[in-house]
DNA sequence: GTTCCGCATGAATCGATAG
DNA sequence: ACTATCGATTCATGCGGAA
């Protein structure tokens, strides 16, 4: 298990070679998209997306376990004043290597890129595309479960968003101060739209990727002690949440400096709490908000 | 102008060829899904489903202006556990007949259908998808700018009716809890995520498409006095929308029951009102909200 | 102890300009 | 004609510090 809880450096597609067939129990991922991100992975043409994107699929298919779930973080960028079709035709192409296309869900992203253009609005939303090898798969409903709508509006809407964080990182709960009335609320069960906020404001790392995103793909398909692995770690967001929730994640980046960011913040994740990364317990992470799948939005 | 301002009965298919070419403004149509409300439009079955849909929408081609717009509500179904691809090779199939894929809307269903299943959640969104013959199209944005977000997420919600009038009249200055910031109350343009609630009444119609969709596309995409065109009427919101705000609408129906419950609803929403059916005037519709597509978010 | 204000910061897109 | 770069546009959010 030399590769558990490690961030690998390389192509994914080539490291992943190394890893035994059938021992990872989710993948969650958010590749760069076309043409964006160049100074890091160099951008890739999006009439060439597929074919880039087809051979790397296959080894998460190979090392997959066959309850296991892909869920892929992407949107088409607009392209000469259309939507491009990459995303649709990789799902096409996907399904022919035998993926099965078992549901998209909706990431409503709140705070979007600013903008303005004759002919289009704020891309507000990006897909989150859950593929899988059966038709039965691991999930465990019960473990997102959101407080019930109306109460939660009423709660949360007047205190500000700051003050939600600073009060739950107070107190170490993971339940703040007003949070502490969910216990005992009824819950239900969420739907396939996702809200919540990208973490671009944070000083250090623009993680695009909100720690919160992994964290219920990670709580929703897996059980402690499973693998998670991210082969577009970037910087970290899944292999932090991984190991709050007692996981173990595998990483790829084929960026050193990405690598090199990861670690530390993984790092930071658990020496900034008491008890440090011990597996199986759940610490509070900074930043990190509770129930922001919930109707609060 | 022998077809405008009515509905005509019939398969869209054949009934359009009687409409001239490059005469619609708009067309936003909720089509059947594929398998879905068999009782009354017979059922598509999946594979089927782009066949049948390519022919008609030739003829949506032929009818729409070259500055007009095409919105597509549509979803795909779950077909032994898999999310159904007809949709995405519709896009694909369109594309190669000439209609540009300009952007897809994500419409936010606030109220989704209940329901539990094993291994996956309530679906709480649907496509919009816009298609466009050019890339200059018309739009308005500034017709459908919502209240800032700030606005009415913090300020409004937590003050009492009586705190914002004390607050409004204390000013002066300009500094009562900063609510003279809400006096003429900041817009900003919306973004592709629209939050509406599926229409709750018991129309008899199956198809839940609220009043205040084909109103927001309508505001958006065509100017007064233009004409929309809706070639799967059903019950008759978009008829209902276009002449609440002075323009002139095309609908059409395979299944008499519905032209003739849409004509009851398009009658019902003018006679309850004064000043009964002059063109051009808006009038407030029983049921229809304003500013829906706005931040409770 | 709680609310509020200011500020930096983005998985963007279009159109113009330059080679 | 076709690509590469650049500027203008714009707003929700987290954070720090003040009221």
């Amino acid at each position: 298990m030399h590769y558990l809880n490690k961030i690998l450096l390389g192509d994914c597609e080539e490291v992943l070679k190394g890893i035994p067939e059938n021992s990872v129990d989710l993948i969650v991922t958010s590749p760069p998209y076309a043409d964006q991100r160049q100074q890091t992975y160099g951008g890739i043409c999006p009439t060439k997306y597929v074919a880039w994107f087809l051979p790397k699929v296959d080894q998460f298919y190979r090392v997959l376990k066959p309850t296991g779930t892909f869920v892929l973080n992407i949107k088409e960028r607009v392209v000469s004043g259309e939507r491009h079709t990459y995303v649709i035709e990789l799902i096409l192409e996907m399904r022919r290597r035998g993926w099965l296309w078992t549901e998209e869900f909706m990431w409503h992203k709140k705070n979007s890129y600013p903008g303005k253009w004759p002919n289009r609005f704020r891309d507000n939303w990006e897909r989150l595309l859950q593929f899988n090898k059966q038709k039965k798969f691991q999930m465990h409903q019960e473990e997102v479960m959101v407080p019930v709508g109306t109460w939660a509006k009423h709660r949360l809407v007047n205190l500000s968003d700051t003050d939600k964080i600073r009060d739950e990182s107070r107190v170490g709960s993971g339940f703040g101060k007003n949070v502490s009335n969910w216990v005992g609320r009824r819950k239900v069960y969420p739907n396939n739209v996702i809200h919540m906020a990208t973490e671009s404001s944070n000083q250090n790392h623009s993680a695009v990727f909100p720690v919160a995103l992994p964290t219920w793909f990670i709580k929703l398909f897996t059980s402690p002690g499973d693998t998670v692995l991210d082969p577009f770690m970037g910087s970290g967001s899944t292999a932090i949440a991984a190991l709050k929730l007692g996981r173990n994640y595998i990483g790829v980046d084929i960026n050193k400096q990405y690598v090199d960011l990861a670690n530390q913040r993984i790092n930071n994740s658990q020496t900034r709490l008491p008890g440090v990364g011990e597996r199986g317990k759940r610490y509070p992470v900074k930043g990190q908000k509770e129930g922001v799948h919930s109707e609060t939005y």
